[in-house]
DNA sequence: CGCGGCTTTGATGTTCATCAAGTAAAGTGG
DNA sequence: CCACTTTACTTGATGAACATCAAAGCCGCG
């Protein structure tokens, strides 16, 4: 976990625009000083289930997956956020712990804010506040909308479901390597991993999609569309 | 479909204080004046999945459910809605058409404010502003919550989770009437209504509840618990 | 090389959906 | 109010989908 707090240089961030869209300078210099930037690798969890909410939390660049244990046993993934997504945006008002675990599943850089700071923005800056309103809205509208799609579906409508996600939506390419692990494909998707398995080789065999180790390449993604809808 | 709007009453509206919580007398005034009180009888349908946003709902008395057809094929619930929740919150700054449909399964009486009012309310008025931002926090929390909870559990565990919620959170009593079709109850979590009332009589035969049509009893609430959390 | 985590395939079992059929309850029109 | 229709509820029998268990191959890494 490597910390990369040199100087204030908010100015240069990417996602600036969407963070800091309607703060005037005066609020920038002020947010900019007291950030924190963290850069995680794969498997390093930025924020555990059960711990106090204190910072507001911004994907700059990377991947993570929401995560929650079910009483030590299993875990669930309910969510792949990528950049820009604020993924503590949810909890981050409404409770005081968090419900569910934040981990990286690839080399990932945060930015943490402090969050009574943002809180006390929104509240002085309406601008600023309906800004954070939008976001929350299209992240919990997201998250809601997959988590509904993928539970109408059977095992292999799942599936073609999350491998197009990741073409489409994650890298815009039909040819990725898979961020994540076929246990984890099946914690995302509710299945089990022997099941998540056997579907991908038999999408393989049916010439869907080719597979070697983590490189997943989409042949044919029209066929995809169909077995995910009918699915 | 009753309609209700015979002078600005919103001074006395029990939920007043939670809408207009941080609103000035002048914008409660245009607000009041400018919105539609409407009551529905179980069934009736509120919001279409697919028309446009136009309006900002909330609930001021009974039950909804939140629910979404798959290519018009069966039904989902996605949630069900209390007096208090935000009906439309999710979707309404975010998309331009509802994603779901929202439909009264008790009689319901629904307040509605012209949306393009209360975004420019929430940009001129910060404090109104993170009153909604709270609140949206908060219902989608609820909504992710209870779904991902249903969802990690088996059938007994689902059954025993929902009565837990209707006896607790809904209805705040042990005994009551329950307010949906078992067909509804499968939509809810996801079963087929087959295995719905198998279960409630598998409860009901070993004295975990009791049942009399849509009256429902519940005796052994730890053991309920248990199922749901082992389950 | 050899160890441990990840992946893969096969055999078996359980859970739940589907299909079928019948009973109860709730509307509907005369 | 009663015959009639429709919708909701219930139970059983069967089958399909998926989980579990077991075992072996793979692959990166000390």
């Amino acid at each position: 976990m490597g910390f990369n707090n040199q100087y204030c240089n908010c100015n240069n961030c990417i996602v600036r625009s969407l963070v800091f869209e309607f703060m005037n300078d005066e609020m920038q210099q002020k947010v900019c000083n007291s950030k924190k930037e963290l850069s995680y690798n794969r498997g390093e969890i930025i924020i555990k289930e059960g711990s106090p909410i204190e910072d507001f939390a911004y994907i700059k660049e990377g991947l993570v997956k929401l995560h929650q244990s079910k009483n030590g046993s299993r875990d669930s993934i309910i969510y792949i956020a990528k950049p820009f997504d604020f993924i503590t945006v949810l909890t981050v008002f409404s409770e005081t712990k968090y419900k569910y675990s934040i981990t990286a599943i690839e080399k990932t850089d945060v930015c943490f804010f402090k969050l009574e700071q943002i809180r006390s923005m929104a509240l002085n800056n309406a601008a600023f506040g309906f800004g954070l309103i939008r976001k929350m809205s299209s992240v919990s509208d997201k998250i809601i909308n997959s988590y509904t799609e993928i539970n109408q579906k059977n095992i292999r409508g799942r599936i073609a479901f999350i491998l197009l996600m990741f073409a489409n939506d994650i890298y815009g390419k039909p040819k990725f390597k898979l961020p994540i692990l076929r246990k984890e494909l099946a914690q995302l998707i509710g299945m089990t991993t022997e099941n998540v398995i056997r579907i991908l080789s038999e999408f393989s065999k049916d010439g869907i999609i080719k597979i070697r180790g983590k490189e997943i390449e989409i042949i044919k993604p029209e066929w995809l569309k169909t077995i995910s809808e009918k699915g």
